[in-house]
DNA sequence: CATACTGATTGACGAATATCAATGTTAGGG
DNA sequence: CCCTAACATTGATATTCGTCAATCAGTATG
């Protein structure tokens, strides 16, 4: 039984910048921002990461037929997911299994407060 | 000197529903969700909107070249930010102010909150 | 009114995206 | 080993999206 770790190039600056609402965003602080908002824009990605949030561990053979789509879309969308540091994967024999990331939500959410509450690293 | 709101239709039902990591969310919740996240997904419109954030009130005339974007593209974007509930507009003789809809935002940070601890209304 | 100005709308165009069929790859199971 | 199952990758296609030039609509000012 090989375990493989996917990796997930998380290069995030985001852990000491500012809310979204205190000042104007540099252009690199906003491309990076807007990665993850576009890797949860798509309704199709929203209702695969709310399965995968909701369970310890969750299959991607399990992923398809909750939101009837095909499996080479399924994978795309994970690899978007991934991507933007929302979830990793962990392959186990034959089977991909997904976890969420833990923190890397609430720094999403956290840029979105309108006060700056932020607990340092 | 006439003043006239912008109206923007916000048919949120997303008051009283979950976070999305505690249950799969339906297509209907997702759809909607996603409309919202869509809006922040682009770099552009991420900087027009930490710039409309930052100020009690911004003209639309004083957008255009902090992004460096010509004046429909500039419209597009704020329609779209106005159209996800995220900021409204107020026609004041020829200029158009944009403020931040108050709260909206912190109703998406709890949608990506893990714990669910909502105030109620 | 005529002119200038703000900003919304339209139309066009290139780029990005969501989707799936087909194929490739890796890992068991016989 | 060969076959099958799970998943990634590739290629193709239809759709959506970001952008701007051109135009339109409303408003102030002389």
């Amino acid at each position: 039984m090989v375990r493989r770790a996917i990796e997930v190039k998380v290069e995030s600056t985001l852990d000491n910048c500012c809310p979204v609402t205190t000042q104007m965003m540099s252009e690199d602080e906003a491309r990076e921002v807007a990665l993850i908002f576009d890797a949860l824009s798509d309704p199709v990605r929203l209702r695969i990461f709310s399965i995968i949030a909701a369970q310890k561990d969750t299959c991607s053979c399990h992923l398809e037929a909750p939101v009837d789509k095909s499996q080479p879309t399924v994978s795309h969308h994970t690899r978007i997911l991934a991507r933007a540091g929302l979830i990793t994967g962990e392959k186990r024999g034959r089977w991909t299994y997904w976890q969420v990331v833990p923190g890397r939500l609430d720094l999403v959410a956290n840029l979105l407060r309108s006060e700056a509450p932020r607990a340092k690293r």
